[in-house]
DNA sequence: GTAGGACCTCGAGTGCACTTCATGTCAAGA
DNA sequence: TCTTGACATGAAGTGCACTCGAGGTCCTAC
């Protein structure tokens, strides 16, 4: 029932991101202004899965800017934006897999040298 | 038989780069350094393989210095490298994999507003 | 009462991978 | 002859996602 008030610096060690990388957050109004207490920012509890949200998303390739969108979107519009980031998604994750498809070529190639290696031309 | 040269356009054409990134690359060493006709660069077709490993070595992840130093080996060390790398490229693929999980629960919620979205928590 | 640590703001700096700009050369075609 | 287009150079600019530095406040502990 206790608020349970998190500050800047409990929010960095517990989602990973940096002080001033949560400082930026909220500059660019990427998570929910913070309430003030003595000038100094608290956090809810909420604000960890909003940054868990906010990671999520960039590891999917949404620019913090496309996030911001998302998360301010009140009328649906955002669906258009996940479904073209979806299929970025399935084909990066394509080209991911040939990545490593031609790296564990190369790997087992048994060069010395890439720029003569054939792996490399290969695929 | 014909040495078949490429201009910079061309080459730039058939590999999808700009022409100012083909030189950017020739200038930071990531390509074999052209021989000049009349002071204008011509590529072998060899240059465009290179091109493509360094295109499907960027989708991997690796910077264009790290590209550069795996061309440049004569050692063997690049292996470390990619061993490293295909470790980080089958963890981002897992990463990869959970955010398409993400998008793919946020697009079937039915939810205008994604910041209260559950699916946004939840994952 | 002073030292330390966590916090604050604002502005400038960073690294990467290019891109743009200003200025100039050169060959081909109308 | 003159224009057009592709090419050249070097330096500066761009966008993103932070990061750093300077200078200041506030609280706790010794």
């Amino acid at each position: 029932m206790t608020p349970e008030l998190l500050s800047i610096g409990k929010l960095a060690d517990t989602t990973g991101l940096s002080v001033s990388a949560v400082r930026y957050y909220d500059q660019i109004g990427l998570i929910e202004t913070a309430t003030r207490v003595g000038g100094k920012r608290r956090f809810t509890s909420e604000t960890i899965g909003r940054v868990n949200f906010v990671q999520r998303s960039q590891d999917a390739g949404f620019s913090l800017e496309e996030i911001r969108q998302i998360l301010n979107d009140t009328a649906g519009g955002w669906h258009d934006l996940v479904e073209s980031k979806l299929d970025e998604l399935t084909k990066r994750r394509d080209r991911l897999n040939e990545a490593i498809a031609m790296l564990s070529e190369i790997r087992e190639c048994g060069c010395e040298v890439v720029a003569t290696c054939k792996a490399s031309r290969s695929c």
